[in-house]
DNA sequence: TTGCTTGTTTGACCTATGTCAGCGGTCAGC
DNA sequence: GCTGACCGCTGACATAGGTCAAACAAGCAA
């Protein structure tokens, strides 16, 4: 409701977010093919052809493997290339001189990051690893050139970037205007059906991070997040043991987000 | 420092932010060169030669003026074009089913709006313009088309989006992380800065929007933005008669904005 | 002018959330 | 199995900002 619903997509896969799979190769020289990526209609155009799919899987130059807890790019970096997400989750948050903080978004497979990077020329946040992860690196020139030829991949970036922006404006819905109780329905929902349409239960999750990441990105201090998740459990819209959450009702946590829940 | 700052121009213009000039035209039939126009720089892409900038001038098919109050666009409609702003001031603002309301930003001259269209090819969000405005229309498609070929039209393109992506963090850290005095002073010294830009004065403002819609954009009810307008006046650091706002210590605010000014 | 509407300011009071502090659970490495 | 570093939970208390209400100012039409 608040964030852009990624095409619905099942990609057939089942069971919890990959976190193993990590044969000893070079760490930045594996080359594979989009053709057979099983996210590939997550974050590349639909309906190519066979040359132009040949063609866009030339716009990914590597692979790279980023450890939980390292930065894939870091504010002030010299932008060069988009990410696509193959496995793992991220947050990418900004820091400011003064010490203030702020995740601005979570991201897991098939999923873009890197936007930010363009105007600059530089990366203007930092993009941090919460669980092992590998990312296709994607040169933006490269971008650039290719999207000048194929007319679907042109438009697929605009697409992208203008996805994000409208992401952007529901996280600030979220901060401007909803409650505590609010914020976490909303961010539990968002959750679930990105995780859903990446083929994963649609009322399990495993929350790759901290109280303290989820209040971040929420506008709230731990202390709240965490006394809000008991509230749920109390009133029976969740169980919660450690980071692995089970929504119970769905329904009352969308009541919670939409029923301008206030105060009786 | 928590907005993007439009590459500092000053276009030569001082005095009032306008809003006359109405000469009796079809609204809808204006065509004009951008070769001279003084907004050239803001909106469109550096270092053009004369070639290039004849063909993007055909982007812009026509200009449409906007009556204070009236909207450029609404959520749902079909997204066709992005707008270049010539003259006036507009937010834009997304609208719940549940009746939340939340402005997502203030646009004025030089600035270009309805990238959240994109996505979807529906605007997600209002645009309505808090003076008489002019606009100047620029087809989606057409700019697709050429910038296909126009390489830094291309770039441009990336750029105002991504631009837009990291302003949208920087309000994101605004709601997440600052306190009502902090969050007023990031707005006036974001709005200073934007007009100084333009041309404006560094010290003074006129306000296009009502305390209301402030406290919207910041996340604080308006008896909050009016209660803090007047903590500034007290002490000295701003004078407010009206919507009429003269910065007498911009320090102040930026120590305001950075010190993370907790409670003493 | 009057009267109406809309926006702004201010005060008194309330509450959601932040702050601070303490405790207890989990997990990785020894 | 221990130990220490995190992380999460909860309680007591503080406070920034929300809520409600009233008065006032400005703009505008009659």
């Amino acid at each position: 409701m608040f964030e852009v619903t990624p095409e619905s997509i099942d990609t057939g896969k089942r069971g919890e977010v990959a976190s193993n799979a990590r044969p000893p190769i070079n760490p930045v020289t594996v080359k594979v093919a989009c053709s057979n990526c099983n996210l590939r209609e997550l974050c590349m155009p639909m309906g190519l052809n066979a040359d132009e799919l040949s063609r866009i899987e030339e716009v990914v130059a590597v692979r790279r493997k980023v450890k939980r807890g390292s930065r894939l790019y870091s504010n002030g970096e010299t932008f060069s290339s988009l990410f696509a997400i193959r496995t793992g989750f991220f947050k990418t948050c900004i820091t400011t001189e003064d010490g203030r903080n702020q995740v601005t978004g979570f991201q897991m497979a098939g999923e873009v990051i890197g936007l930010d990077g363009i105007v600059k020329e530089h990366h203007t946040c930092d993009a941090i690893a919460l669980e092992d992860a590998e990312v296709c690196v994607m040169p933006f020139d490269r971008i650039e050139e290719l999207s000048r030829e194929v007319v679907s991949l042109q438009r697929h970036v605009h697409k992208i970037m203008s996805r994000e922006i409208v992401r952007e404006h529901g996280v600030m819905l979220l901060l401007g205007s909803m409650r505590a109780e609010e914020r976490l329905a909303a961010f539990l929902l968002n959750l679930v059906q990105r995780l859903h349409a990446r083929g994963f239960s649609q009322s399990e999750l495993l929350l790759r991070m901290t109280r303290e990441e989820i209040g971040s990105y929420l506008g709230l201090k731990l202390e709240t997040v965490s006394r809000t998740f008991s509230k749920f459990v109390e009133e029976k819209i969740v169980e919660v043991k450690q980071r692995h959450v089970r929504i119970l009702d769905t329904e009352a946590l969308k009541q919670i987000v939409n029923n301008n829940h206030k105060p009786c």
